[in-house]
DNA sequence: TGTACATCAGTGAACGCGCGTTCACTGATGTAC
DNA sequence: TGTACATCAGTGAACGCGCGTTCACTGATGTAC
């Protein structure tokens, strides 16, 4: 016969370890939940984040030691998603015809299917804490460099040094982030919208690649 | 004879106007001055900010009726040190050999001259409420349409498109905000650092103008 | 399989603190005569 | 110039509130025998 009254901290899933980090994950996406608005990492309240999870404030510090290291968890996922989408990019085979409006096209989509993440890192990336905005930077850095590699492979390149492909790699990792932010604050429904930014980032990237193709390391 | 005790209220400056304003000017300092660190603008508080500014919590409505107003003078006054920065730059009479170079250099020296005002406003573009990332946009769309104009008025731009120079001219908006956001998480006295930040955004913009040299509208 | 004990995710109350906002006030400065 | 009154920037106390953190606790799940 089950019990006539459901357990104070009954939830959900098979064993404890389950309903642990059930009850971790719920916590995770409260905070990215909070942020869809007006609120920063910063502004949120770990009693508020705790209440939308589903659980008493003191309950937190069962799984996270403060707010901040959250907050670094939240960095860890958020990058992992990006990581994840550049490597679907490479991957997908494109027509050579218009490659860079459809990676273009699809990496905005991704943005747009994990659009909390990708939002998270937008609002962080200048405005969070220290440790969270080092963090961030670092994994641009990272991301800048990659890029940097896979222009070197492209044909047309072999004039330009590799200082000056990274420069290259930083104008479009620019130039598609202020797409991104754009995106993040488009209406996903408003198609027009969406697709103007498409067309203006993918014309302002092959501007780029066009400077770059004249480009000659140490000269004028 | 000169009172014994001074008045609880007595502040510098002979007219009631003139310190009135001067606290208003203290309050709206403090506030900037609070964001020197980790601190956004939502992290701050009025009591904080009125303390530092010398005054006690309740003085801070004689000045603003809200920290939001307070934000929106900042942006106000921020975007006014932008502008007579860029009217600064324009009216300057620069070497056409290395335009571009000292331009860089010009504008990257008024970032450090007027820190606060430029810390403030590469916070909040991204992170700040709502009203305040939207007056930001809005400025920065303006500043953006002004340089496409000052681009159509250089040689070698006949082919080009008004609508792709105000393309060129979100590229090159985008490219000096990054430098500005690199300057100014750089010790100023680290010449060397500043020195490769100008070298690269130099750079930078030189392949971005070689691509819109190259650009023809409509073409590919 | 059944029993006795250990583990530990989640509870609920309590704490001291800084917050924004209100209010009646004070007294120096400004103004009208 | 001198006097009487108005103005109003700044005061200080008070308020209710949500915050992060602590603590002893409960009771379902896990484990050893």
């Amino acid at each position: 016969m089950p019990p006539r009254h459901p357990p104070s901290n009954a939830r959900p899933g098979r064993s404890r370890d389950e309903r642990k980090s059930r009850t971790r994950r719920a916590l995770l996406d409260a905070a990215l939940e909070q942020m869809r608005g007006e609120h920063g990492f910063s502004d949120l309240s770990l009693r508020e984040v705790a209440k939308s999870a589903g659980v008493v404030p003191a309950a937190f510090y069962r799984h996270f030691p403060s707010m901040e290291a959250l907050g670094m968890v939240l960095v860890d996922e958020s990058f992992a998603t990006l990581r994840q989408t550049m490597r679907n990019l490479r991957t997908t085979r494109l027509p050579t015809k218009h490659v860079v409006r459809k990676s273009v096209e699809t990496f905005l989509g991704y943005v747009q299917e994990h659009e909390l993440h990708f939002r998270f890192i937008a609002k962080e990336r200048y405005g969070g804490s220290t440790p969270i905005r080092m963090a961030i930077r670092q994994e641009v850095r990272l991301f800048t460099s990659e890029l940097a590699t896979d222009l070197a492979r492209t044909p047309g390149t072999g004039k330009v040094s590799s200082g000056d492909l990274r420069l290259i790699a930083g104008l479009i990792v620019q130039t598609v982030s202020l797409a991104t932010e754009l995106v993040l604050d488009t209406d996903p429904g408003d198609l027009d919208a969406i697709t103007q930014i498409v067309d203006d980032t993918d014309r302002q990237l092959r501007i780029v690649l066009a400077g770059a193709s004249v480009w000659k390391s140490e000269g004028e």
